[in-house]
DNA sequence: CATAAAAATAAACATTGTTCAATATTATAA
DNA sequence: TTATAATATTGAACAATGTTTATTTTTATG
């Protein structure tokens, strides 16, 4: 029952990525399994393992178009070129939002364990992050601060999501995130 | 085959959280599984749903010793009354210490999703929380304002040890997490 | 001593990830 | 066109997971 024909090999890669990212965006992350997956395609579970190594691989390949998708949106906001600190500003909005548009995918990319290290995956991080980078430069004493910078802004909008989407702490309640997050741009950086 | 008189309920619960907390120090969150605990706990897997909910009701009280462990080593940390600058810098010595002593028991507490809240767990938290909450507050405006900076303390160590343990960024490497965090504390708490 | 209560087991079920021989389809060559 | 090689897909199987439940074994009670 072969149908070479259906679809072409990367086809049937973006297939399976774009079904895979469905049923996370509609059932959340323990919803993707590779029959789940392969039925949503029209396929049989076999199928994901010619195109991927092994379930983590399609997460991995989920997770890198999350990403990209994500630098996307930082490119777009970030075209305005306003003040340093607005732009700051504008980044750990953006990471906010991203969750609360979008719980299961922010949940699949950064509270699900993953060991796999594609190089595309590597790629796409360095396509958020040096964005973050580029915009921290100018508010830095030199490169290797604006790179820590990143790393310590980058950990501490995680933590608070992280916070956020356990429910613990009451961090929702009595200190909502926005304000937590305010909290540190004005205290850490000055704003 | 029952055994009444071997163990109390309360020693055998005590049992399965001493033989799943070596099984996780000894192989990692993923080898935590309810038939290895029994098979240690020389039982069967039956027998855990006597004593919990389901597994996650067995990691949720697995982390709780964690937390309650780490409140002790705070409360000895803190016991000497330095100055609260110094008491700061200790606190995040010992979460980073926490998580290279023990690896697999920091992952299964901090980066392993989990949504059982049982009232032990969450007091657990509390006093761990609390205690970080009672350091920052001679060097905050507020009570509130403490809170909030216990928060940011938090989730900052929470996700530079997340970048740690996944290996993203090359934080290890390039920018190690002790520098971060000093750098943070010295930025954020004027330390 | 008989009976009720409780604890522990064994077996089963559904669901995972994953592998692999068999099969079906397409491309290639004679 | 036809035979053959290459490839894609399947279906079935395996092991391991969480979880449930009827049954058995032990203990407590009247």
């Amino acid at each position: 029952m072969a149908r070479r024909k259906d679809h072409t090999r990367e086809e049937l890669t973006q297939l399976a990525i774009q079904c895979g990212r469905d049923i996370v965006v509609a059932e959340g992350p323990s919803a993707l399994s590779a029959r789940n997956v392969t039925k949503l395609m029209g396929y049989t579970p076999g199928t994901l393992y010619n195109l991927f190594e092994n379930i983590d691989g399609l997460t991995a390949a989920i997770n890198t178009t999350s990403l990209i998708n994500f630098a996307e949106t930082l490119r777009c906001i970030l075209r305005d070129h306003a003040k340093p600190k607005k732009r700051l500003s504008k980044i750990a909005q953006a990471y906010l939002e991203f969750q609360l548009r979008e719980p299961h995918l922010w949940t699949l990319l950064f509270a699900t364990p993953i060991q796999h290290d594609s190089e595309d995956y590597r790629t796409a991080i360095h396509l958020v992050f040096d964005q973050v980078t580029e915009v921290l430069l100018p508010i830095s004493k030199n490169n290797k601060v604006a790179r820590q910078n990143a790393k310590i802004l980058w950990s501490t909008l995680h933590g608070i999501c992280l916070l956020r989407s356990s429910g613990k702490l009451d961090v929702s309640g009595a200190d909502p995130s926005e304000e937590l997050v305010k909290r540190f741009l004005n205290q850490y950086f000055k704003l």
